[in-house]
DNA sequence: CGATTCTTTGAAAACAGTCAATCTGTGTGG
DNA sequence: CCACACAGATTGACTGTTTTCAAAGAATCG
Protein backbone atom coordinates (compact mmCIF):
# COMPACT_ATOMS: atom_id res chain seq x y z
CA UNK A 1 0.00 0.00 0.00
CA UNK A 2 0.60 3.46 -0.67
CA UNK A 3 4.32 4.14 1.05
CA UNK A 4 4.03 7.59 0.35
CA UNK A 5 1.28 8.40 2.43
CA UNK A 6 2.54 6.70 5.24
CA UNK A 7 5.94 8.58 4.78
CA UNK A 8 4.05 11.47 4.42
CA UNK A 9 2.31 11.25 7.99
CA UNK A 10 5.05 10.18 9.72
CA UNK A 11 6.55 13.32 8.60
CA UNK A 12 3.75 15.55 9.60
CA UNK A 13 2.67 13.54 13.03
CA UNK A 14 3.93 11.45 15.53
CA UNK A 15 1.82 8.10 14.39
CA UNK A 16 2.71 4.52 15.62
CA UNK A 17 2.53 1.73 13.14
CA UNK A 18 -0.46 0.58 14.48
CA UNK A 19 -2.14 3.86 13.59
CA UNK A 20 -0.81 3.88 10.40
CA UNK A 21 -1.95 0.30 9.65
CA UNK A 22 -5.23 1.25 10.89
CA UNK A 23 -5.67 4.15 9.01
CA UNK A 24 -4.62 2.64 5.88
CA UNK A 25 -6.70 -0.02 6.36
CA UNK A 26 -10.01 2.43 5.48
CA UNK A 27 -8.87 3.85 2.71
CA UNK A 28 -9.54 3.56 -0.96
CA UNK A 29 -7.04 3.39 -3.54
CA UNK A 30 -8.44 5.18 -7.05
CA UNK A 31 -6.46 5.55 -9.95
CA UNK A 32 -7.89 8.70 -12.30
CA UNK A 33 -6.62 8.84 -16.20
CA UNK A 34 -5.97 12.16 -17.72
CA UNK A 35 -9.13 14.44 -17.92
CA UNK A 36 -11.05 11.85 -15.38
CA UNK A 37 -12.77 13.85 -12.46
CA UNK A 38 -12.76 13.03 -8.64
CA UNK A 39 -15.79 15.52 -8.22
CA UNK A 40 -18.21 16.98 -10.64
CA UNK A 41 -19.74 20.06 -9.93
CA UNK A 42 -23.33 19.44 -8.18
CA UNK A 43 -22.03 16.32 -6.58
CA UNK A 44 -21.18 16.57 -2.70
CA UNK A 45 -17.88 16.13 -1.32
CA UNK A 46 -17.93 13.47 1.08
CA UNK A 47 -14.36 12.57 1.17
CA UNK A 48 -10.55 13.28 2.14
CA UNK A 49 -8.39 12.84 -0.71
CA UNK A 50 -4.44 12.09 -0.80
CA UNK A 51 -2.57 12.52 -3.64
CA UNK A 52 0.26 10.18 -3.64
CA UNK A 53 0.49 10.23 -7.61
CA UNK A 54 -0.27 12.76 -10.06
CA UNK A 55 -1.77 16.13 -10.74
CA UNK A 56 -5.49 17.44 -9.84
CA UNK A 57 -6.65 20.88 -10.84
CA UNK A 58 -9.81 22.17 -8.63
CA UNK A 59 -11.87 24.88 -11.10
CA UNK A 60 -15.01 26.71 -11.21
CA UNK A 61 -17.34 27.78 -14.51
CA UNK A 62 -18.72 30.96 -14.03
CA UNK A 63 -21.74 32.29 -15.71
CA UNK A 64 -20.48 33.32 -18.76
CA UNK A 65 -19.11 29.40 -19.27
CA UNK A 66 -15.88 30.30 -18.58
CA UNK A 67 -13.64 28.28 -16.37
CA UNK A 68 -11.57 29.49 -13.50
CA UNK A 69 -8.90 27.19 -12.05
CA UNK A 70 -8.84 27.51 -8.18
CA UNK A 71 -5.82 25.60 -7.50
CA UNK A 72 -3.59 22.85 -8.37
CA UNK A 73 -2.28 20.02 -5.91
CA UNK A 74 0.37 16.65 -6.52
CA UNK A 75 1.58 14.55 -4.82
CA UNK A 76 1.69 14.89 -1.07
CA UNK A 77 -0.94 17.11 -0.39
CA UNK A 78 -4.52 16.62 0.01
CA UNK A 79 -7.52 17.52 -2.62
CA UNK A 80 -11.29 18.54 -2.57
CA UNK A 81 -13.74 21.20 -1.88
CA UNK A 82 -13.99 21.98 1.88
CA UNK A 83 -17.17 23.97 1.05
CA UNK A 84 -19.20 21.20 0.40
CA UNK A 85 -17.57 18.61 2.42
CA UNK A 86 -18.16 21.00 5.42
CA UNK A 87 -22.08 21.88 4.83
CA UNK A 88 -23.30 19.04 2.61
CA UNK A 89 -24.09 21.24 0.18
CA UNK A 90 -23.75 20.77 -3.79
CA UNK A 91 -20.57 21.25 -5.23
CA UNK A 92 -19.72 24.51 -7.12
CA UNK A 93 -16.41 23.35 -8.12
CA UNK A 94 -14.77 20.46 -10.26
CA UNK A 95 -11.87 18.23 -10.16
CA UNK A 96 -9.84 16.52 -12.20
CA UNK A 97 -6.34 15.19 -13.25
CA UNK A 98 -4.35 16.95 -15.54
CA UNK A 99 -1.81 13.49 -15.37
CA UNK A 100 -2.73 10.37 -14.82
CA UNK A 101 -3.10 10.13 -11.17
CA UNK A 102 -3.34 7.58 -7.74
CA UNK A 103 -5.28 8.64 -5.00
CA UNK A 104 -6.27 7.36 -1.62
CA UNK A 105 -9.81 8.31 -0.41
CA UNK A 106 -11.26 7.85 2.84
CA UNK A 107 -15.20 8.28 2.91
CA UNK A 108 -16.16 11.44 5.41
CA UNK A 109 -17.53 9.36 7.83
CA UNK A 110 -14.40 6.98 8.03
CA UNK A 111 -12.01 9.39 8.51
CA UNK A 112 -13.88 11.32 11.77
CA UNK A 113 -13.77 7.59 13.20
CA UNK A 114 -9.88 7.83 12.77
CA UNK A 115 -9.61 11.08 13.59
CA UNK A 116 -11.24 10.48 17.29
CA UNK A 117 -9.59 6.81 17.96
CA UNK A 118 -6.25 8.62 17.04
CA UNK A 119 -5.20 12.02 18.31
CA UNK A 120 -2.34 12.39 15.79
CA UNK A 121 -4.58 12.26 12.65
CA UNK A 122 -7.09 14.53 14.54
CA UNK A 123 -4.44 16.97 15.22
CA UNK A 124 -3.11 16.98 11.28
CA UNK A 125 -6.93 17.37 10.30
CA UNK A 126 -7.08 20.20 12.59
CA UNK A 127 -3.62 21.91 11.16
CA UNK A 128 -4.73 21.10 7.67
CA UNK A 129 -7.47 22.96 7.84
CA UNK A 130 -6.09 26.07 9.55
CA UNK A 131 -2.74 25.83 7.34
CA UNK A 132 -5.29 26.44 4.33
CA UNK A 133 -6.87 29.14 5.36
CA UNK A 134 -3.79 30.95 6.34
CA UNK A 135 -2.71 30.21 2.86
CA UNK A 136 -5.57 31.70 1.28
CA UNK A 137 -5.43 34.62 2.95
CA UNK A 138 -2.21 35.75 2.14
CA UNK A 139 -2.65 34.31 -1.58
CA UNK A 140 -5.38 37.12 -1.73
CA UNK A 141 -3.54 39.61 -0.28
CA UNK A 142 -0.90 39.07 -2.97
CA UNK A 143 -3.32 38.79 -5.86
CA UNK A 144 -4.63 41.80 -4.37
CA UNK A 145 -1.29 44.19 -4.29
CA UNK A 146 0.60 42.90 -7.05
CA UNK A 147 0.91 42.84 -10.58
CA UNK A 148 -0.37 40.08 -12.69
CA UNK A 149 3.97 39.90 -13.75
CA UNK A 150 4.36 39.69 -9.64
CA UNK A 151 2.01 36.76 -9.27
CA UNK A 152 3.48 35.29 -11.96
CA UNK A 153 7.27 35.30 -10.49
CA UNK A 154 6.01 34.51 -7.32
CA UNK A 155 4.25 31.45 -8.95
CA UNK A 156 7.36 29.79 -10.51
CA UNK A 157 9.47 30.69 -7.00
CA UNK A 158 6.83 28.76 -4.84
CA UNK A 159 5.76 26.24 -7.05
CA UNK A 160 8.52 25.33 -9.45
CA UNK A 161 7.18 21.66 -10.10
CA UNK A 162 3.37 22.37 -11.05
CA UNK A 163 5.23 25.15 -13.08
CA UNK A 164 6.36 22.91 -15.40
CA UNK A 165 3.73 19.50 -15.14
CA UNK A 166 0.95 22.07 -16.16
CA UNK A 167 0.16 23.98 -19.11
CA UNK A 168 0.43 27.46 -19.43
CA UNK A 169 -2.94 28.80 -20.09
CA UNK A 170 -4.24 27.22 -17.11
CA UNK A 171 -1.46 28.91 -15.12
CA UNK A 172 -3.20 32.10 -16.65
CA UNK A 173 -6.34 31.36 -15.53
CA UNK A 174 -5.57 30.19 -12.44
CA UNK A 175 -3.47 33.83 -11.77
CA UNK A 176 -6.56 35.55 -13.26
CA UNK A 177 -5.15 36.81 -16.79
CA UNK A 178 -5.84 35.52 -20.22
CA UNK A 179 -3.67 33.72 -21.79
CA UNK A 180 -2.05 35.92 -24.15
CA UNK A 181 -1.37 38.23 -21.29
CA UNK A 182 0.83 35.88 -19.74
CA UNK A 183 2.56 35.11 -22.98
CA UNK A 184 3.15 38.83 -23.15
CA UNK A 185 4.61 39.05 -19.31
CA UNK A 186 7.17 36.15 -20.46
CA UNK A 187 8.68 38.02 -23.24
CA UNK A 188 8.95 40.95 -21.31
CA UNK A 189 10.41 39.18 -18.97
CA UNK A 190 12.94 37.64 -20.88
CA UNK A 191 13.70 40.24 -22.66
CA UNK A 192 14.73 41.93 -19.91
CA UNK A 193 17.90 39.54 -19.19
CA UNK B 1 -21.69 42.73 31.06
CA UNK B 2 -21.90 42.59 26.99
CA UNK B 3 -25.66 41.17 26.02
CA UNK B 4 -24.42 41.41 22.74
CA UNK B 5 -21.83 38.80 22.97
CA UNK B 6 -24.29 36.92 25.08
CA UNK B 7 -27.12 36.68 22.36
CA UNK B 8 -24.62 36.32 19.70
CA UNK B 9 -23.40 32.59 21.69
CA UNK B 10 -27.14 31.96 22.22
CA UNK B 11 -27.97 32.00 18.88
CA UNK B 12 -24.75 29.98 17.24
CA UNK B 13 -24.75 27.37 19.83
CA UNK B 14 -26.12 25.26 22.53
CA UNK B 15 -24.64 26.74 25.69
CA UNK B 16 -26.23 26.90 29.23
CA UNK B 17 -26.93 30.22 31.65
CA UNK B 18 -23.67 28.92 33.89
CA UNK B 19 -21.14 28.34 30.79
CA UNK B 20 -21.80 31.58 29.59
CA UNK B 21 -21.17 33.02 32.77
CA UNK B 22 -17.90 31.40 33.00
CA UNK B 23 -17.20 32.37 29.67
CA UNK B 24 -17.87 36.05 30.49
CA UNK B 25 -16.07 35.63 33.78
CA UNK B 26 -12.67 35.38 31.67
CA UNK B 27 -13.46 37.64 28.82
CA UNK B 28 -10.90 40.74 28.91
CA UNK B 29 -14.17 44.24 27.85
CA UNK B 30 -11.60 46.68 26.54
CA UNK B 31 -12.38 50.41 24.59
CA UNK B 32 -10.64 51.23 22.10
CA UNK B 33 -10.91 54.92 20.83
CA UNK B 34 -10.96 55.74 16.59
CA UNK B 35 -7.20 55.31 14.95
CA UNK B 36 -6.49 52.92 18.14
CA UNK B 37 -4.85 49.83 17.41
CA UNK B 38 -6.06 46.40 18.37
CA UNK B 39 -3.06 44.68 16.19
CA UNK B 40 0.55 46.10 15.30
CA UNK B 41 2.51 44.76 12.48
CA UNK B 42 5.35 42.88 14.57
CA UNK B 43 3.48 42.01 17.48
CA UNK B 44 2.08 38.61 18.16
CA UNK B 45 -1.38 38.02 18.46
CA UNK B 46 -2.76 35.95 21.34
CA UNK B 47 -6.42 36.91 21.90
CA UNK B 48 -9.34 36.20 20.74
CA UNK B 49 -11.88 38.94 19.88
CA UNK B 50 -15.02 39.71 19.81
CA UNK B 51 -16.66 42.88 18.64
CA UNK B 52 -19.72 44.22 20.83
CA UNK B 53 -19.83 47.43 19.23
CA UNK B 54 -17.58 49.51 16.38
CA UNK B 55 -16.07 48.57 13.54
CA UNK B 56 -12.10 47.25 13.01
CA UNK B 57 -10.25 47.35 9.93
CA UNK B 58 -7.36 44.30 9.17
CA UNK B 59 -4.99 45.45 6.93
CA UNK B 60 -1.13 45.19 5.63
CA UNK B 61 1.49 47.24 4.39
CA UNK B 62 3.08 46.60 1.34
CA UNK B 63 7.10 46.74 0.41
CA UNK B 64 6.25 50.30 -0.64
CA UNK B 65 4.73 51.43 2.40
CA UNK B 66 1.11 51.29 0.52
CA UNK B 67 -2.09 50.35 2.65
CA UNK B 68 -3.92 46.85 2.01
CA UNK B 69 -7.23 46.46 3.53
CA UNK B 70 -7.67 42.55 3.96
CA UNK B 71 -11.02 42.99 5.67
CA UNK B 72 -13.65 45.13 7.44
CA UNK B 73 -15.37 43.33 10.97
CA UNK B 74 -18.57 44.82 13.08
CA UNK B 75 -20.41 44.37 16.06
CA UNK B 76 -20.88 40.41 16.34
CA UNK B 77 -17.89 39.44 15.01
CA UNK B 78 -14.76 38.66 15.58
CA UNK B 79 -11.20 40.17 14.85
CA UNK B 80 -7.50 39.01 14.80
CA UNK B 81 -5.12 37.76 12.92
CA UNK B 82 -5.06 33.92 12.59
CA UNK B 83 -1.73 33.31 11.38
CA UNK B 84 0.24 35.13 14.13
CA UNK B 85 -2.30 33.21 16.23
CA UNK B 86 -1.42 29.72 15.11
CA UNK B 87 1.97 29.61 14.40
CA UNK B 88 2.97 32.44 17.46
CA UNK B 89 5.01 34.55 14.90
CA UNK B 90 5.03 38.23 14.73
CA UNK B 91 2.01 39.64 12.74
CA UNK B 92 1.99 41.04 9.28
CA UNK B 93 -1.42 42.87 9.42
CA UNK B 94 -2.86 45.80 11.98
CA UNK B 95 -6.04 46.35 13.19
CA UNK B 96 -7.57 49.51 13.92
CA UNK B 97 -10.69 50.71 15.05
CA UNK B 98 -12.14 53.09 12.22
CA UNK B 99 -15.13 54.16 14.84
CA UNK B 100 -14.95 53.96 18.61
CA UNK B 101 -15.51 50.12 19.53
CA UNK B 102 -15.50 47.80 22.26
CA UNK B 103 -14.35 44.55 22.43
CA UNK B 104 -14.00 41.25 24.36
CA UNK B 105 -11.11 40.01 24.70
CA UNK B 106 -9.75 36.24 25.91
CA UNK B 107 -6.57 35.35 26.70
CA UNK B 108 -5.07 32.35 23.59
CA UNK B 109 -4.73 29.97 27.25
CA UNK B 110 -7.98 30.88 28.65
CA UNK B 111 -9.82 30.42 25.32
CA UNK B 112 -8.72 27.09 25.10
CA UNK B 113 -9.40 25.88 28.56
CA UNK B 114 -12.71 26.93 28.20
CA UNK B 115 -13.08 24.63 24.77
CA UNK B 116 -11.95 21.98 26.24
CA UNK B 117 -14.77 22.95 29.25
CA UNK B 118 -17.83 23.55 27.28
CA UNK B 119 -17.57 21.52 24.14
CA UNK B 120 -20.27 23.69 22.59
CA UNK B 121 -17.67 26.55 22.60
CA UNK B 122 -15.13 24.24 20.98
CA UNK B 123 -17.66 23.81 18.21
CA UNK B 124 -18.43 27.12 17.68
CA UNK B 125 -14.49 27.26 17.71
CA UNK B 126 -14.04 25.37 14.69
CA UNK B 127 -16.81 26.45 12.56
CA UNK B 128 -15.41 29.65 12.79
CA UNK B 129 -12.05 28.37 11.44
CA UNK B 130 -14.12 26.30 8.11
CA UNK B 131 -16.87 29.41 7.51
CA UNK B 132 -13.59 31.78 7.87
CA UNK B 133 -11.36 29.36 4.81
CA UNK B 134 -14.79 28.87 2.89
CA UNK B 135 -15.36 32.92 2.54
CA UNK B 136 -12.15 33.52 1.68
CA UNK B 137 -11.96 30.81 -0.65
CA UNK B 138 -15.11 32.33 -2.38
CA UNK B 139 -13.91 35.71 -2.41
CA UNK B 140 -10.45 34.60 -3.76
CA UNK B 141 -12.91 33.17 -6.77
CA UNK B 142 -14.63 36.15 -7.18
CA UNK B 143 -12.21 38.87 -6.75
CA UNK B 144 -10.40 36.24 -9.66
CA UNK B 145 -12.94 36.46 -11.91
CA UNK B 146 -14.95 39.74 -11.95
CA UNK B 147 -14.48 43.20 -12.87
CA UNK B 148 -13.84 45.71 -10.06
CA UNK B 149 -17.57 47.18 -10.82
CA UNK B 150 -18.97 44.18 -9.65
CA UNK B 151 -16.95 43.01 -7.52
CA UNK B 152 -18.28 46.86 -5.88
CA UNK B 153 -21.79 45.65 -6.47
CA UNK B 154 -21.06 42.77 -4.67
CA UNK B 155 -19.92 44.70 -2.08
CA UNK B 156 -22.60 46.34 -1.13
CA UNK B 157 -25.02 43.79 -1.33
CA UNK B 158 -23.09 41.52 0.33
CA UNK B 159 -21.97 44.27 3.63
CA UNK B 160 -24.36 47.13 3.00
CA UNK B 161 -24.19 48.17 6.54
CA UNK B 162 -19.87 48.54 6.49
CA UNK B 163 -20.62 50.02 2.89
CA UNK B 164 -22.61 52.65 5.08
CA UNK B 165 -19.89 53.07 7.63
CA UNK B 166 -16.51 52.97 5.86
CA UNK B 167 -14.82 56.04 3.63
CA UNK B 168 -14.78 55.32 -0.17
CA UNK B 169 -11.11 55.03 -0.33
CA UNK B 170 -10.99 52.30 2.53
CA UNK B 171 -13.34 50.05 0.31
CA UNK B 172 -11.47 50.60 -3.12
CA UNK B 173 -8.27 49.43 -1.26
CA UNK B 174 -10.48 46.01 0.20
CA UNK B 175 -11.32 45.71 -3.60
CA UNK B 176 -8.29 46.28 -5.02
CA UNK B 177 -8.67 49.27 -7.30
CA UNK B 178 -7.43 53.03 -6.65
CA UNK B 179 -10.24 55.78 -5.04
CA UNK B 180 -10.33 57.28 -8.69
CA UNK B 181 -11.38 54.70 -10.04
CA UNK B 182 -13.98 53.63 -7.46
CA UNK B 183 -15.44 56.95 -8.02
CA UNK B 184 -15.32 56.43 -12.11
CA UNK B 185 -17.27 53.24 -11.20
CA UNK B 186 -19.94 54.89 -8.77
CA UNK B 187 -20.52 57.41 -11.75
CA UNK B 188 -20.69 55.21 -14.32
CA UNK B 189 -23.52 53.32 -12.24
CA UNK B 190 -25.15 55.99 -11.29
CA UNK B 191 -25.10 57.51 -15.13
CA UNK B 192 -27.37 54.04 -15.80
CA UNK B 193 -30.26 54.48 -14.17
C1' DC C 1 -14.38 77.89 12.23
C1' DG C 2 -10.15 75.87 10.71
C1' DA C 3 -7.62 71.82 9.73
C1' DT C 4 -7.84 67.58 8.10
C1' DT C 5 -9.68 63.94 5.71
C1' DC C 6 -12.32 62.39 1.94
C1' DT C 7 -14.10 62.54 -2.80
C1' DT C 8 -14.22 63.98 -7.42
C1' DT C 9 -12.35 65.47 -11.95
C1' DG C 10 -9.30 65.68 -16.10
C1' DA C 11 -5.66 64.22 -19.15
C1' DA C 12 -2.02 61.12 -20.35
C1' DA C 13 0.21 56.75 -19.98
C1' DA C 14 0.39 51.94 -18.79
C1' DC C 15 -1.90 47.76 -18.75
C1' DA C 16 -4.97 43.95 -19.97
C1' DG C 17 -8.62 42.02 -22.90
C1' DT C 18 -10.51 40.62 -27.50
C1' DC C 19 -10.34 38.74 -31.98
C1' DA C 20 -8.18 36.61 -35.67
C1' DA C 21 -4.31 34.49 -37.51
C1' DT C 22 -0.13 31.87 -37.30
C1' DC C 23 3.29 28.80 -35.37
C1' DT C 24 4.80 24.69 -32.75
C1' DG C 25 4.99 20.23 -31.09
C1' DT C 26 2.61 15.71 -30.32
C1' DG C 27 0.31 11.80 -31.40
C1' DT C 28 -2.69 8.95 -34.53
C1' DG C 29 -4.16 6.48 -38.47
C1' DG C 30 -3.35 5.28 -43.15
C1' DC D 1 7.02 7.16 -42.57
C1' DC D 2 4.06 10.73 -43.88
C1' DA D 3 -0.13 13.50 -43.57
C1' DC D 4 -3.23 15.26 -40.72
C1' DA D 5 -5.65 16.65 -36.61
C1' DC D 6 -5.30 18.75 -32.31
C1' DA D 7 -3.95 21.17 -28.35
C1' DG D 8 -1.02 24.67 -26.82
C1' DA D 9 1.64 28.99 -27.43
C1' DT D 10 2.56 33.18 -29.73
C1' DT D 11 1.80 37.51 -32.42
C1' DG D 12 -0.36 41.85 -34.10
C1' DA D 13 -3.84 45.33 -34.26
C1' DC D 14 -7.34 47.28 -31.79
C1' DT D 15 -10.32 48.38 -27.88
C1' DG D 16 -11.36 49.13 -23.33
C1' DT D 17 -10.07 49.61 -18.50
C1' DT D 18 -7.19 51.11 -14.72
C1' DT D 19 -3.42 53.75 -12.91
C1' DT D 20 -0.94 57.90 -12.19
C1' DC D 21 -0.39 62.62 -11.25
C1' DA D 22 -2.07 67.02 -10.25
C1' DA D 23 -5.61 69.83 -8.73
C1' DA D 24 -9.83 71.29 -6.87
C1' DG D 25 -14.22 70.66 -4.41
C1' DA D 26 -16.98 68.64 -0.37
C1' DA D 27 -17.58 66.92 4.14
C1' DT D 28 -16.45 66.24 8.89
C1' DC D 29 -14.16 66.36 13.49
C1' DG D 30 -12.55 68.70 17.42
Amino acid sequence: MSDIFKRYLHEKVAVTETALERISSLSIPTKLRRGEHLLKEGEVWRYRAFISKGLLRTYRTDDTGQIHVLRFAIENWWAGDSESYFSGKPSVCSIDALEPSEILLWKKDDFETLSNEIPALKEMRDKLVTRNLIATQNRLFFDNSHTAEEKYRNFLESYPEIARRVPLHMIASYLGVTRETLTRIRRQAAKRR
